[in-house]
DNA sequence: GATGAATGAGATTTCATTCAT
DNA sequence: GATGAATGAAATCTCATTCAT
């Protein structure tokens, strides 16, 4: 009806977004209790009202930020387009998806060493929704006489996540190995071409 | 003085072997002393004595399994050799070395995360080693007209570090691709081949 | 004004209604204010408004529940009668308003226990009203030869009150000594058979 | 092998018993584990080191005070004596144990409100203990033709238990009756005489 | 009169670390 | 070198009470 939130939906959503930056940062275990209330501007009580304890509003934060992928793929894929072209579209949304949101790549990290024991439920869907658009893009290309046709398309998946993610998740490796910004729009556009052309060619010559 | 260890060193020993195991399974901030000591059946104060805190101790977890590299990827460089087998000698040994080793994965995991403040000058060494054997191997590749000459060292190292190690950090996420275990003899042997094919050809056709 | 209640009144009355309920479940120390606000179906501001404290609320309760009592005895001193027959319509009276209120018995126990500071003002009472009535037929009945002559009356008003009390405080003692419901009809009659008997005979045969 | 407590066992006491002074004077919802660890003069830690935390601390402390009653009773019951003697010693015994242990008072008359969930399986003992002495007293009183032929057993045994209770508990219901000190020698004397009066030959004349 | 959000003080519990032996 | 008990600081969580509307 209003497109206002209420002040307790205010509060709430306060919470949420301070509680993803200082989980991202530091981890479930990391963080402080007090240290979230501090930077939601709240008192700690309230995190107790809103979210019944540390573990559930970690959860929480898990969930929302997966949602964010939901708005990530739609329509890569496009029926008649050149299947390296769907590849390129979906491939380019993904990477410069992670580039721009951090803490989504640390989440989603942290999660993968907690046993996922909280997200065991929400973390597949990243894989699953990424499978949905790429996965056909794929197909489709194989079907076409494009891409190879022993492609494990599992693995691929898989092999074009890594690809991607490891440039954000080893930050600390990586930046010793060049000298300027890995985050710059030049290094991040250089990356990316590098995954395309190591997917599409690989290393051999010709 | 003699080749058996003294009971002091057993007992510093004995430490570190157990506190990497349950660093590697929850983490600096997740692990408990009481539960090191425990684990080591010791004396919580023997730590102290050892090792001066926790944090420290965790240090040289992370400097001890470091080392395993060391014992890696020596001479997978071959001078005549074709490349492409330099290549795949060099990658199976990497690849394995992890397959076998979840402690050291995990570990290198977290510490990827804990702003790498404890590793800082550890870690790099893992791609500085990897740099150095399959650094050059790529360099003869180019070399010797064998790879791509405009082929990015740098960039395509991390890429091969990435396609490896995410099959094991992110095992809650492979497992529901496939429906057989993700770490039988058949499987392991089905993603390095992936990961091979991937690196020599791409995903293109012919 | 109006013989209705004002909404106001009506609130107040629901709040006292409710802290009853819980405060004889759990005592003082033991309720939440929450609880209270929620059983009341009422703002848990209002309870201060109302009753500046929750304190204060369990001496409002404590104060009301005693009023029940004031209802009790009237006229169980019959003049002419057998003392015998006052005795045993007073003892009878007394019993079921216990066997019957549970809430009293349970405030009055929790109250025992908690210093009686709240209520000292307020307890005692229970005993002085027990006392006029019960009190006054036993010296009748001692003056017209119908009891010993050596009956402490004080004693045997705390008996007394001791005898029908302890089968309603102690349930979870009392239970496991019999097959059968201790609340039910049969069994109060049974146990207040009991109690005369006692009271009129001791144990002694003849 | 030593009579004497080790350190932490002599710890683990103190706290026991400190708690029992408090949890009697307070109950479980009252006591602070702040004032238990002042009262025991030991870190706050240690409570949860020993007694993992507060209620099972209680559970602890009830079921250490339960254990009194084993030394109670014991051969109140003689064979060959008048029935009446053997319960003035059992009367007695255990009349006078409640007068010299307001705690262990205390802390059953809480359990008893506490709906007995910590105590259920503890609590009864005592009048199964009371049971199995004073049980057998009143049944060769009945068969030897001393006692009431149609005397209830259970019933009677409450009845006692609540006659030596009453004056204990409800001391401030108690105290305002008399004028002097209701703990004074000559007064339990007096008590413990009105009920075995009251026992042996109810409040009829003759 | 009534509401829901918010709070500070304090309760319980946990943890890395140190003492006494 | 080794132990078990002990601790202070701080973490998580709870509660009676009060604002702002």
């Amino acid at each position: 009806m209003n497109e206002e939130l209420s002040r307790a939906d205010e509060s709430k959503q306060r919470i949420l977004l301070a509680a993803a930056a200082i989980f991202a940062r530091k981890g479930l275990d990391g963080a402080r209790v007090d240290e979230l209330a501090a930077a939601a501007r709240i008192n700690k009580r309230m995190i107790y009202h809103y979210f019944e304890s540390k573990e559930n509003l970690y959860v929480e934060v898990l969930r929302y930020n997966c949602q964010k992928i939901y708005h990530l793929s739609k329509g890569a894929f496009i029926a008649g387009a050149d299947p390296r072209e769907n590849v390129t579209r979906a491939l380019r949304q993904y990477f410069y998806f992670l580039a721009q949101d951090e803490e989504f790549v640390r989440l989603v990290s942290w999660e993968a060493l907690n046993r996922g024991s909280y997200s065991s439920r929400v973390l597949p869907q990243l894989l699953d929704i990424f499978q949905a658009d790429l996965g056909q893009i794929l197909e489709d290309g194989i079907k076409r006489g494009c891409f190879r046709s022993d492609l494990d398309i599992h693995q691929t998946l898989l092999s074009i996540h890594a690809l991607c993610l490891a440039y954000f998740t080893r930050r600390e490796m990586v930046q010793p190995l060049w000298s300027s910004d890995t985050m710059s729009e030049e290094m991040l556009e250089k990356r990316l071409q590098h995954i395309l052309d190591l997917v599409f060619h690989g290393i051999s010559k010709g």
